[in-house]
DNA sequence: CCTTGTCAAGAGCACTGCTCTCTTTTGTGC
DNA sequence: GCACAAAAGAGAGCAGTGCTCTTGACAAGG
């Protein structure tokens, strides 16, 4: 019986996933804008309403195209972490540099999750928890080392978000240090926006070393 | 001559208008994705075909007023720039806030500029000059005042940048500070971003006291 | 064997951007 | 005042889209 399910099942999982593969390959060539249902029906030899047996409509395709692309720069992010051998700022540079990679090496898939939301507003309960590996890698950098905690007038609202936060994240750091890394982490995904959108073409147009020098800086911003 | 000429021109001129006015509308509706051409055609009493003697291509229609909402972000933050009666540290909070204030109020006209740019690319030339409208205003603040300069190791290659950025603004300030520019302007729009696009839901929610704070940390890491 | 559920196919609907051709309007020089 | 030319709107049409519905094929389970 599950023998048999299962075979059913895994047909459809594996076509599931050659869906998924040819939206992605399409979205690197003419954007989630241009992905189109028929295009990726007939590159696959379907015909377009076997598409909808699979997935209910092209919103709900890209939805899973963006936990996906949340998942692989988080992974990214992961991988270019060297762990906890290293130096702490060591690990927050090249978590840096390896999101910004990813992100130039697909930029379309950033900016799926990145840019306007497009669809009818993708379900942010599927996306809250992919879409913070990159901030959850970050702040690892700095939970078993000796961080010098910044002192900082704090108002009442965000000192209350902020604890709430290092309760969930069980990280030892006062309410001005989280703030930081609220702001460390919009910086870096700042920058990558503004770099891959042509945001900066007419001041820092190869961004390289004003990306590298911004990790430097919110290094030392936040504490490292 | 000049009279029947401008006649004609000043009809011309006066549905263009129209045109974007209504597109602008729907824009608040349904987004970039969901302009529609012939919608906006129909609610102004056209056909279709009619909309093509004024603009040539629905991209061409987003790109004007790609250029018409970095003019108008750019105003905001100019009505909101108390002026040189003020101190500059309120100056630039209140730039910060008058930015946001317009974002928030125009989140289509805001993700059409600064989201993933979803049409044909639109053209940088036209949008640079506006574009940088914001970053000026922020800019001006710090120009007739004594700007403590910070002194710091930057690398070669955005020192040269930086230089050529200094000699186009006619502003004194090193290279480190210009870097903290860029990255404060990146931070502004970094955060309102986030706001806006969602990303700040898991964290700091209503992001308002997030977003002064940061405003206020930025200009002390400017050297305000 | 025969029922039952799954899947792909195909036609079709309403919509889109855009391009033609045709007709009407409008301003101008004779 | 009138013929002429330029400009602008109307309408049909093309190729494409997302999505729905019905129909026919196939395989698994009783």
């Amino acid at each position: 019986m599950t023998a048999t399910r299962s075979a059913r099942e895994r047909a459809r999982a594996e076509l599931t996933q050659e869906i998924k593969d040819e939206a992605r390959r399409q979205l690197a060539d003419v954007g989630a804008h241009g992905l189109s249902l028929r295009a990726v029906a007939r590159e696959l030899g379907l015909v377009s309403s076997a598409i909808y047996r699979y997935f209910p409509s092209r919103d709900r395709l890209l939805t899973d195209l963006i936990v996906d692309a949340y998942n692989a720069i988080g992974e990214a992010a992961e991988q270019a972490d060297p762990g906890t051998g290293a130096a702490p700022r060591e690990r927050w540079l090249a978590i840096w540099q390896g999101t910004r990679d990813w992100a130039r090496a697909h930029p379309h898939e950033y900016a799926l999750i990145y840019g306007s939301p497009i669809p009818g507003y993708a379900a942010p309960q599927d996306t809250v928890v992919p879409a913070s590996r990159v901030a959850l890698a970050l702040v690892k950098t700095l939970t078993h080392t000796e961080l010098r905690n910044i002192d900082g007038e704090v108002p009442p609202e965000l000192r209350a978000q902020a604890e709430t936060l290092t309760k969930a994240l069980g990280i030892l750091a006062g309410p001005e240090t989280v703030s930081r890394l609220l702001m460390a982490w919009t910086q870096l995904f700042g920058a990558i926006s503004f770099d891959l959108f042509g945001q900066y073409v007419g001041s820092v147009d190869p961004a390289d070393a004003f990306f590298a020098h911004s990790a430097k800086r919110m290094a030392e911003f936040v504490g490292l």
